[in-house]
DNA sequence: CCTAACATTCAAAACGTTTTGAACGCAAGG
DNA sequence: CCTTGCGTTCAAAACGTTTTGAATGTTAGG
């Protein structure tokens, strides 16, 4: 093949692992993820464990994480005993699923954890002596603090999840700032 | 101490160091973060080490990076020969901090492999077969599509970093989706 | 049922990251 | 200058994650 063609598939198959590793996923799922997105034909475990040159256990288990992520589905071909895989390759479904597995669920439950606290330092009010009580309002301010950011996170990834099929560029900069 | 206000505390670190982690730092750091943000005067690196009981080497080394980070400042305090530090407390300056220095940075590379392969494709157009010609049209639909996700991270990010003082939450739900 | 062709699991090894503490460097006060 | 009190560094140890491949499941065809 066209050394242009390869070194393209390198370099995006080793960028796409690289952000992977930046939003905390392995690499290996980054680069299955890449692989199977720049084929046209859906490939089998060991094309990709020969693609990629590691082991066919290492793509069994890297292929069912990235099933349970939504990046990669597995289709049927017929006549044929082998699992194949497809890449999602729609950007925006992409991240919705993961946002909604991961980033939705480590903001609700800091949300959470605030929100107990909050009740907690208020109710322990009355048995606080005055130096304590200075210290409980310092905390409130602060993790009130928090919430609010976690807060408006929450509501910028309902928003993503909710909506945006294909987000409109320009609104994004056109959000008003007070 | 009032047992609310030590479980508060302790929840609280541990949360954010939680999130820390999640967010691709080290916990350690996150932990560091949370007591000094939950203390309302500045703390020495013994105080640190002692109350997180970890060694001073550790928290020298972390502490430096939250520095890096924009998370803490060091803070003189008068006829001390030991460094204080103060958690940055702006929840938006912190977040931007970070996007400026990490988030921010690897969009760009994203950007720019993906735009250096589109160059690369185009202009090897020439010297290729027509089999080739059409694996090299496919590449370019999904790099363009990463391209055009990138593009609108890079808009959202410049968006949070260029105006956000405090965001209205509410105008956020109020994005129009094409 | 048996066999062949696959996929999956899992314990051990390789590899990577974090933590520690002792050694070192540096500056301020005597 | 010397000492003391601090901060920093860094090599080694502890710990955590990822990879591997052999053993084990699973399924379809004969």
């Amino acid at each position: 093949m066209h050394e242009t063609l390869i070194g393209v598939n390198e370099s995006t198959v080793a960028g796409i692992g690289r952000l992977a590793r930046f939003f905390g996923f392995n690499d290996v799922m980054g680069r299955l993820y890449g692989t199977l997105l720049l084929n046209p034909e859906p490939l089998s475990l060991d094309d990709l464990a020969d693609q990629l040159q590691i082991s066919k256990g290492s793509v069994s288990m890297n292929m069912r994480d990235l099933e349970r992520w939504g990046m990669a589905k597995e289709v049927w071909m017929r006549g044929e005993r082998k699992k194949y895989y497809q890449a999602e390759s729609d950007m925006w479904q992409v991240i919705r699923s993961v946002i909604n597995s991961r980033e939705r669920r480590e903001v609700q439950m800091a949300l959470q954890v605030l929100g107990e606290s909050i009740t907690k330092l208020q109710s322990a009010q009355a048995e606080l002596t005055p130096e304590e009580r200075e210290l409980a309002a310092y905390y409130l301010e602060r993790i009130a603090d928090l919430q609010g950011f976690f807060q408006f996170a929450q509501m910028a990834l309902e928003t993503v999840l909710g909506k945006a099929d294909s987000i409109d560029f320009e609104a994004v900069t056109k959000i008003e700032i007070g």
